[in-house]
This record gives structure tokens, C-alpha cells and sequence, in this order.
RNA sequence: GCGGGUGUAGCUCAAUGGUAGAGCGUCAGCCUUCCAAGCUGAAUGUUGACGGUUCGAGUCCGUUCACCCGCUCCA
């Protein structure tokens, strides 16, 4: 191990230190854990679920109700966002047309290198007859065009021109697992490529109806939120008063019935997203997936995700998604969690989905997804223009909100041997789910009359936002280790110049510094430090 | 999906096949004038679950569930 990678390591924050702080404070627990939990699901806690909503809550404000909070857009002009809340479930042609049925219960097998998927049993092999050393090369049943690439790609590979009649043909799912291994891909260049058949049921299948069967009326639970937004475009641009370029926002929970769930709420089987679709010309797309991508990625660091943990990533050509545009973006916002360290996680992917979505439920719902844009086209003779309709673009900054709610987890965790608690938690203010905490020095000499109500008052005008705690008891260090792993950022304490002087001690947590304040200025004092 | 590891109180962990414990935390009371002080009490376990071996299982065996690590996978 080098001196550089020990030094990495060491300084990488336990995961099972920060797993049973979640625990033992009541951010996050597993799911059904007395019934011996269940793979793949996590509950909230009382900490947890109000860090979470806090979070949600900025990216709601920042996004929708501020507008990428009053940045202007790559055209100079403010960027306009809606909301919407769509169905978990939906009509079943959605996820046809979305591309996330296709052979839903049939085998799979997936390229790597091309990633594209294909039915397992609609793939032939290969190779040069009478020959059964060197590569062998799939192709599609019944797909002329894919069987002669691969003849000329055997051709190539032997050297010499090979017909019809020089081949052996078999399925793809005869082929043992040493050769698939030396397999080439209908449309690719490498061999070795494609995964071994598997079923493939990443969505989550229900049934509608109380006597319904599976077969007449399944139904799936939503793999991701996008779509319910593409599917209302037309209602949205129909009601309300937008126009191109804008975009339309959602935040809900997903389901993807993963084959490994793994690294805590990292990959889990149902989360939370926070998706915009961001439609615009074709031709301005390019300005706004840098804007989209750039702004997101403040976005995050505004919130505490400083540093090297964060990174923004630019995806190679190769990992293109299926809806993604070749020689447009796809970028990654990605954390270094202590799971992934020295590498990083996804935390937000902005996409260029060029008109895919919009096409494709074009198509599948018979129906015209154009817009028709009043602001372009050549000019007629009053001077106006013509207009001019076309399939908008989207892009896609689509973000895991129980992912960050992980990095935020982690990112605050900090051990300190120098203080009670031996660690403490460094929310960023705006997403304490505890804002502040009022103390009486001690239970006693009049101390906790007045503590109460400047408690109860905070609470009317902050409560909204999070907790305001009041604790009169035991002492007063223990109250104060207690904040620290909540992570409250601010404690205000009574003590007996408060009787005298009518000010109160205000314990940061972050410094341990002490300062004093009059009573009357609490509030005012924490809406300033809260960034209201 | 494969391989390895781990499951005992809220947390961290003890317990030679022979009565399930400690520290911390939590709660109540007293005390306490700024960072988990102290005192007196209290609650908390089908030892992940099911089955087997045994006079007797937290401990041995089997199955299963969950979590962690490494592969695999993650349109």
C-alpha cells in the first residue's frame, strides 16, 4: 500500500460508526426490523425524516419556487419551473414507450459496450464451420442486416470471405459460459461483452383491482418519476401560461427492484427523486444542459458538499444511456462516501435526453407532442413571426434525494475526541432538522420560566422549518453533547445573568464558541444565522 | 446471482456446552451556575428466525433472514 492510499484511508469516516450514530439518534432505521428487516428498504426517523424533508424542501424552494434561485437562464432571461406530482402508477403503455417493459419477463442479455439489451432468445450465434477454436459472433433472429454485419465481422476476423454456407448457427443461450466469453455483440467490436441471459425484473409488478389477475391487469410501480412528467407535457403547456424554454419538476418516490441492494440507503429498492425535465429548442439545448449542469452542481455545494468529496463528472461516449444524445451531455454530480472512497457515487445525473421521451410517447400514445412556438419562424407580413412547431428537447437534472441525504449524513458526521460526545454532526443550518435548542442553565432560581416561553416562541416562528428544542434536565454539558450528535447548530442558555441583564449564552456548535446576546434578539438572530 | 464475514439490551461489546452480563445511553428523583460531574433508583433480551444434536445450546450442526466486504449487476 502506498503512503498515499493509507493516507486516504485513514482518513475516510467509518461507515459503521455513521450507520449506528443513524441509528442510536433516530436518523434512519432499517425497515420491518422487528420481523428481521427487509432487503432493500429503510425507514426514517424522527431526525431523518425531518433532515429529509429539509433537504426536499431547499431543492423545492431553490428549483420551483424560486426559479435556480434567480439565476437567469442562458437566454438572460429568469428560468420558469413547475410543479407537479404524478402517479406512482400509471397506465402500463408508459413504460412500453419508455423503453423499461421491453421482454419484461424474458431472458436478457446486456452489451457493455454498446449497452444495448437484447432477448436472449432472439440471438444466434456463429462461427466458421468446422473450426470451433476463436471468436464467435451474435447476431439478431431474423435481422438480415444483423447477420451480415457479423459475417462480414467473422469474415474479417478469419480472413477470408465466408458465405452461408461456411457457418455453423446455434442460439446464443447454447453457448456455455467460457463461450460467451469470447462472444462478440451484434454491435460490437470487443468480444466478451455480453452478460449471461438473466431475468429481468427491475420494476415492481402489481395488480389493479381487487379481483384482478396478474395477466389481464398488471400494473408496475413507477421505476423513476420522469416519465409522469413527460406524459403531462401536453396538459402542462395546454393550462398553465409557459412557454418554451421551461421546465417541469416533481419529487416522489421510484421503485427499481434491484438485484443487490447494498451500502445503506445508497442503492435501495424504493426511493425518493427530485427530477426536472427542462424543455427547450433543439437548438439551445447545449446552453441549457451546461447551465443545468453547472447550476446543480452549486446547487449541492450551497448546501455543505464542499471539496474534493464532490465532483462533477462528464460521461465517456461509452456509457451514454439509451435516451441520451451522442455528442451531447451526460454528467454526473458524484459523492465520496466512505463505501466508494477512494472512488465516487451518483448523487445527480444531468442528461441530454434530446426529444426521445417526448417521440417516443408520441408514438406509442398516437397523439402530437409538438410545440408550437410563436416566437420563431421568419416573419409574416404584420411583422410577427410565423412560428414554428417541433418536439422540444429536455434536459434532465435528476437527483437521489435519499442519496442526499446520505452525503449529507456523511459529510457531517465529525468525530472530535476533544468534546463529550466524541462527534458531532455539521448540517449546514438550513438543513438541521433540529434548528436550535433552549437551555436553562439549571431547573431552578426562575431559570426555566424564562427559557419556556422564549422556546415556544421560537417554535411559532421557526417551527416550521424544524425543531426547537427545550431540555431542563441534568446538566448542562450532557444537554449540549446531545445537540452535537443531532446536530443542532445553535443552543441558547439561561443562566443567572439573564436575570440580571436580560442576555443569553448562544453555544455554536460548530466552535464550541460562546457569545452572549440579549433575549429579545433571539429570533432575530436566528433567522440571520438560518439564512432567512 | 457467487464467495467471505457478522448477528447477544438503544449503542459498543463480554460470557469453557452448565443461572445471559458490563460500559455507555435512556427514564425518574436528588444534586448541579456552561460542555456527557456525582448520588439513589428503574426499564430494557424469545441471544435475528426456524429446526436439529444434547440431561442441558448464546456457544455445536442444518436451513433461512438481515447487514458488512469482495466479485457481478445497476437500461
Amino acid at each position: 500500500m502506498t503512503a498515499n492510499a493509507e493516507q486516504t484511508e485513514s482518513s475516510v469516516k467509518s461507515m459503521d460508526d455513521i450507520m449506528s450514530l443513524c441509528k442510536r439518534r433516530g436518523f434512519i432505521y432499517q425497515a420491518s426490523e422487528i420481523y428481521g428487516g427487509v432487503n432493500g428498504f429503510w425507514d426514517y426517523g424522527p431526525l431523518g425524516a425531518q433532515l429529509k424533508k429539509n433537504l426536499r424542501d431547499a431543492w423545492w424552494t431553490d428549483v420551483v419556487m424560486k426559479g435556480c434561485d434567480g439565476q437567469l437562464g442562458p437566454d438572460g432571461k429568469p428560468v420558469e419551473i413547475v410543479p407537479v406530482d404524478t402517479s406512482i402508477i400509471q397506465n402500463p403503455k408508459v413504460w412500453e414507450a419508455s423503453g423499461h417493459v421491453g421482454g419484461f419477463n424474458d431472458p436478457m442479455v446486456d452489451c457493455r459496450e454498446t449497452k444495448s439489451r437484447y432477448r436472449a432468445d432472439h440471438l444466434m450465434c456463429m462461427g466458421q464451420k468446422g473450426d470451433s477454436t476463436g471468436q464467435i459472433y451474435a447476431f439478431i433472429e431474423n435481422d438480415d442486416k444483423s447477420f451480415e454485419t457479423a459475417l462480414k465481422k467473422l469474415s474479417k476476423y478469419k480472413k477470408q470471405d465466408l458465405t452461408k454456407d461456411d457457418i455453423d448457427l446455434c442460439p446464443l443461450t447454447d453457448l456455455s459460459v467460457d463461450e460467451l466469453a469470447i462472444t462478440v455483440g451484434p454491435d460490437a467490436k470487443e468480444v466478451g461483452t455480453l452478460t449471461e441471459p438473466r431475468a429481468f425484473n427491475l420494476m415492481f409488478k402489481t395488480v389493479l383491482g381487487a379481483t384482478g389477475n396478474m395477466e389481464d391487469n398488471a400494473a408496475y410501480l413507477r421505476p423513476e418519476t420522469a416519465q409522469g412528467i413527460f406524459i403531462n407535457f401536453k396538459n402542462v403547456v395546454d393550462t398553465t401560461r409557459v412557454s418554451v424554454p421551461f421546465g417541469i419538476a416533481q419529487t416522489g418516490k421510484a421503485f427499481r427492484n434491484e438485484v443487490t441492494p447494498r451500502n445503506f440507503t445508497f442503492r435501495s429498492r424504493e426511493f425518493e427523486q427530485m427530477e426536472i425535465e427542462f424543455f427547450c429548442h433543439p437548438d439551445d439545448s447545449k446552453a441549457w444542459y451546461t447551465f443545468w449542469r453547472d447550476w446543480r452542481m452549486s446547487w449541492w455545494q450551497s448546501l455543505g458538499l464542499k471539496g474534493d468529496n464532490l465532483i462533477l463528472r462528464e460521461h465517456d461516449q461509452d456509457e451514454l444511456a439509451h435516451y441520451a444524445k451522442e455528442g451531447a451531455g451526460t454528467s454526473d454530480i458524484e459523492y465520496r462516501f466512505p463505501f466508494t472512497a477512494p472512488g465516487f457515487g451518483e448523487l445527480e445525473g444531468i442528461a441530454d435526453r434530446t426529444n426521445f421521451d417526448l417521440a417516443q410517447h408520441a408514438e406509442h400514445a398516437k397523439t402530437k407532442l409538438e410545440y408550437f412556438d410563436n416566437t420563431r419562424g421568419e416573419l409574416a407580413k404584420n411583422g410577427q413571426p410565423k412560428g414554428e412547431r417541433y418536439l422540444p428537447h429536455v434536459i434532465e437534472p435528476s437527483a437521489g434525494l435519499d442519496r442526499g441525504v446520505l452525503a449529507i449524513l456523511c459529510e457531517a458526521y465529525t468525530p472530535d475526541p476533544d468534546r463529550a460526545s466524541g462527534v458531532y454532526m455539521k448540517f449546514h443550518p438550513r438543513l438541521a432538522p433540529i434548528k436550535a435548542a433552549v437551555f436553562p442553565l439549571v431547573k431552578k432560581d426562575g431559570m426555566p420560566e424564562i427559557a419556556a416561553p422564549l422556546a415556544a416562541d421560537l417554535r411559532k416562528r421557526f417551527g416550521h422549518l424544524g425543531t426547537i428544542e427545550y431540555d431542563e434536565k441534568q446538566s448542562i454539558g450532557k444537554r449540549y453533547a446531545r445537540m452535537d450528535e443531532a446536530g443542532c447548530p445553535f443552543c441558547f442558555t439561561i443562566d443567572s445573568d439573564t436575570l440580571e441583564d436580560n442576555t443569553v449564552t448562544v453555544r455554536h456548535r460548530d466552535t464550541l464558541d460562546q457569545e452572549r446576546i440579549a433575549i429579545d434578539k433571539v429570533p432575530d438572530y436566528l433567522a440571520e444565522k438560518l439564512a432567512l
